[in-house]
Formats: C-alpha cells, sequence, structure tokens
DNA sequence: CAGTGGTCTAGACCACGTG
DNA sequence: ACGTGGTCTAGACCACTGC
C-alpha cells in the first residue's frame, strides 16, 4: 500500500503545499485562472462548493479566498447569482481611475479631442517606465481632454507595442482606454501609480490649454500595471485646475 | 413561563436588533467602545472568546467583526499576544499620512522650523472646514518644513480650539502631530480628504521657500477626520518639488 | 505550559435571483 | 422550487508568545 500523508489532497501543482495556508494557495489558484484567461471578464465562475470539491478544500476555505479577490478587486459577488470576474466598462474606470473632481464636489466626465497615435522606437525613459528591452516599440497616443468642451489636460499616453498589436491603427480611439485595453486586448488594469508634481506651463501646452506660458500646471505621471505586475501603460497628464482639484483619500 | 424569541440574544441597546448582521452590531459595539476611550490606544482588548460571551455571539462572529475593525486599522492584531487597539507613533504617522517622496524612491523625513501657533477667532472659511458654530475659536499653526536641512513646504494648520486646549500654549510643538492628538488629546485621526492643485508661489512663500515668485507648488488641501467623524484640522501645504513627488495609488 | 489569534472544517439557516 | 452567496455557529488543530 502506498504512503500517503495524513494531510494529503489535491496533488496538482497549483494546490502542492508550500508552506502557505490552504486559502491563500487556493486564492493563487483562483487567481491564475483569471490571469491566464481560463476565467474570461465578466464570466460567471463555478459556484463556492464546485471550486470547493475541484480543488479538494473546504467551501468556507474558498469563501475565504474569494473574499479576498473580491476586496482587490479582481471578481464581483452577487448574492443569488454567483461570483463573475470583474469586467472594466468606461463608467468604473473613470471612477476607479480618474481623480479629478469639481471643487464642489461633483464629477468631471472628460471628453478627448485632438488625438493622435504613432508608432515609434522606445527612448530610455519609455524603455524604462514600462520595463522593456533595447530596441522595443512603443505606440506614442497624444490627446487633450476636455472640461464642458474646453481642453483643460494634455496627455500623453505610451504603451509598448507588442501587448496591442494593431491599436494604433485603429481610427476611433476612445475616451477610456482601459476598458478597450480588457475587451480588445485581454489586459486588466489591476492597479496605477501616480506621481503628482507641479511645472509651469510651457508654450506648446500653454497654447493648447489656451493659457499664459508659465501657467501653473499639476502634472500626473502615471505608470499602470496589469494583473501580472508587468507596466502596461505610461501615462503624462498635464492639468489645468481651475476650480477643480486632485482627490486623494488617505486611511 | 415568559414568551421568548427564539433568536433571543443579549437585550443590550448596542447588540439590539435593527436588521444588520450580528457581526456588524458586534463591529458597531466594539467601534463604539474604542470611540468612547473605553478601550484605550494601545490597550489590549479582551480575547475573542471572552467579547463573544460578553456580547452572546460566537467566537467566529467577534473575528469577523475584528478583522474588519483591524482592516481599518483601528485594531492591530498579534498572533499569541492579543488584540490590541491602535496606537500613534510619529514612524506610522508619517507613512501614512505623509506622502511626498524623492524621486528615487527613498522617503521623505520632513523638520519643522519657524513654528508659530496662536488662537483667533474662525473665519468662514475656517468654519466651514471644520464645520464649527459662529463665534468658534481656533488654532492657527504656522511653520515651514524641511527637506535636508532646507525648507521646501509652507504649512499652515488650523484647529478647532474647543478640542485642542491648550495647545496653542505649548513651547514645543513637535514635528509630527497626530501622534500628539491621540496621546495628549485623546483624538485618533482615522482618515484625511487631500485636495490637489498647482499654483504659483506669492511673494512671502515664494521668499519663505528661497523661490522666484511664480514659480510652480503642489497644494495640497486636507481636512482629517477623528473616529466620530467629525473634522478636526484642516492644513494647507505649499510644496515646492525638486526632485520630489507627491504619490498616490489607484486600485 | 496555558492563552492568544490563525486556519480549516462541517453544517444549518437566511436572503436574493431566476425559472 | 432551486441554486447562489451571506450569516452564524461549534469545534478541532496549528503557530506564536510569554510565564
Amino acid at each position: 500500500m502506498a504512503i500517503r500523508s495524513e494531510t494529503a489532497r489535491k496533488t496538482t501543482r497549483e494546490m502542492a503545499d508550500d508552506g502557505r495556508p490552504l486559502y491563500s494557495r487556493a486564492k493563487a489558484a483562483m487567481f491564475d485562472r483569471i490571469r491566464s484567461g481560463r476565467w474570461q471578464p465578466g464570466q460567471l465562475i463555478p459556484s463556492e462548493a464546485e471550486i470547493g470539491r475541484e480543488l479538494g478544500v473546504s467551501q468556507g476555505t474558498v469563501r475565504k479566498a474569494l473574499d479576498s479577490l473580491a476586496r482587490e478587486r479582481l471578481v464581483v459577488r452577487r448574492q443569488g447569482k454567483g461570483t463573475f470576474v470583474v469586467e472594466h466598462t468606461p463608467e468604473d474606470v473613470l471612477f476607479r481611475f480618474f481623480q479629478i473632481y469639481e471643487d464642489d464636489g461633483s464629477r468631471i466626465i472628460p471628453g478627448s479631442v485632438g488625438v493622435t497615435a504613432r508608432t515609434m522606437l522606445a527612448d530610455n525613459r519609455q524603455r524604462q517606465r514600462l520595463d522593456l528591452p533595447n530596441g522595443a516599440h512603443v505606440i506614442r497616443i497624444d490627446r487633450l481632454r476636455t472640461r464642458k468642451n474646453r481642453p483643460f489636460m494634455a496627455e500623453t499616453i505610451v504603451l509598448p507595442r507588442a501587448r496591442f498589436q494593431g491599436l494604433a491603427e485603429r481610427r476611433d480611439i476612445p475616451n477610456t482606454l482601459y476598458d478597450l485595453f480588457q475587451q480588445r486586448f485581454g489586459i486588466l488594469v489591476a492597479r496605477a501609480d501616480e506621481r503628482l508634481t507641479a511645472v509651469a506651463a510651457n508654450k506648446e501646452t500653454a497654447r493648447d490649454l489656451g493659457l499664459a506660458p508659465g501657467s501653473p500646471l499639476l502634472r500626473i505621471d502615471r505608470v499602470a500595471y496589469a494583473l501580472d505586475e508587468r507596466p502596461i501603460e505610461w501615462r503624462v497628464s498635464l492639468v489645468h485646475l481651475d476650480g477643480a482639484h486632485y482627490t486623494a483619500r488617505l486611511r
């Protein structure tokens, strides 16, 4: 008779005992299904009991793992319906990743004008920001974003060409990009790190935004990361805040 | 024999059935012990089993409530030791509420110079920001904050006098205030909302920071809130960012 | 060693959504 | 009526801390 560990369960590689708690391994296993695309955005995933049987753990352990994934916004739980992989819509992308509000607290729904896109060899800074090898290409998108139909924000977006084949050739580049990333390129923006500084408007930006050169602008330098923790976008926004502000909550 | 509801448990006001789940009421009951000071900052609170007996719920339900309080940073859990009410130290206050970093990613440990404090009648804007009644007084603290011993940030802090009796008369106002608020005035800063804009330096600020007037500055307008959700501090910081930046993470 | 929080399980019942 | 996630309980064992 074969020797069998008392705590033997699923011998799959994904649930191998690496010293971490069971729920942590179950979470990693489910994360992997999402990252790999085996569970697609918007898809209903199996029930807790079903996943528990599949992974060889109890339903309560699956629940703990799913609750954690839900807190990280990778799944959405709906009582009576089931658990779904997140799907980015223009609305919730704006809500999560656009932090500029009117001073009265109301939302700004930005528009886009003057959008241009082109492919180019990545320069040193672009390669550094996007963690790209020498000789890699990038797609560069420039646009002005509007508030009440007036330009108030000049934006430069840099993407690794290899992961966005064909984007530069699209005629219509939409206002919110992250839902496009997810739905057309299978890339989910999981988080973004922003660095904010204040700069003086140069001549070109001042002209584009209808300001005097030297006007103070908020500069937002953002790197967005995909599920696999790889940088997927570098974006610099120069914002003229007149009766508006960037908002952050510290906890 | 008296009629008794099947689900009857503790009849205390704090655990009265208001339609919310048990763990939610248990959490509110424990939050109240912290807010009221019955459980003091830094104090070891009773064990999960003990609290469960006291509130008439199972240990697992207490655990769910405590996990939630721990995520909100109101308690700290230490395996083998127990659960403690959070206590603010200068280090973790700086870590949580000071978001300016060197561009190379290293922390800035700011100093303070030229600190002045005085009491005054609150003006309209101060009353509005701190939700104070007509005729209320405030303590106003002005200071310059230094980076590598050079001033880079001009700060104005406004506090409701009623909750900070005697602060204006202190000779030594420390560099980090929130741990002082907690330890001397019993006020725990639970969260802060920041509004960021870019402004041009006026003459006075330019002089204080050694800049040319008109230099772009990051303006951070912060309102900090106590556990009871009341605004407890209004702070405006004007920052000269040269090789440094404000950092925010979007999830 | 005893006491704490951390993990894991099993099972019951509830609330919600759909057929 | 049925299946889902949400709540709640009880109990077992583990890992860590301090006496």
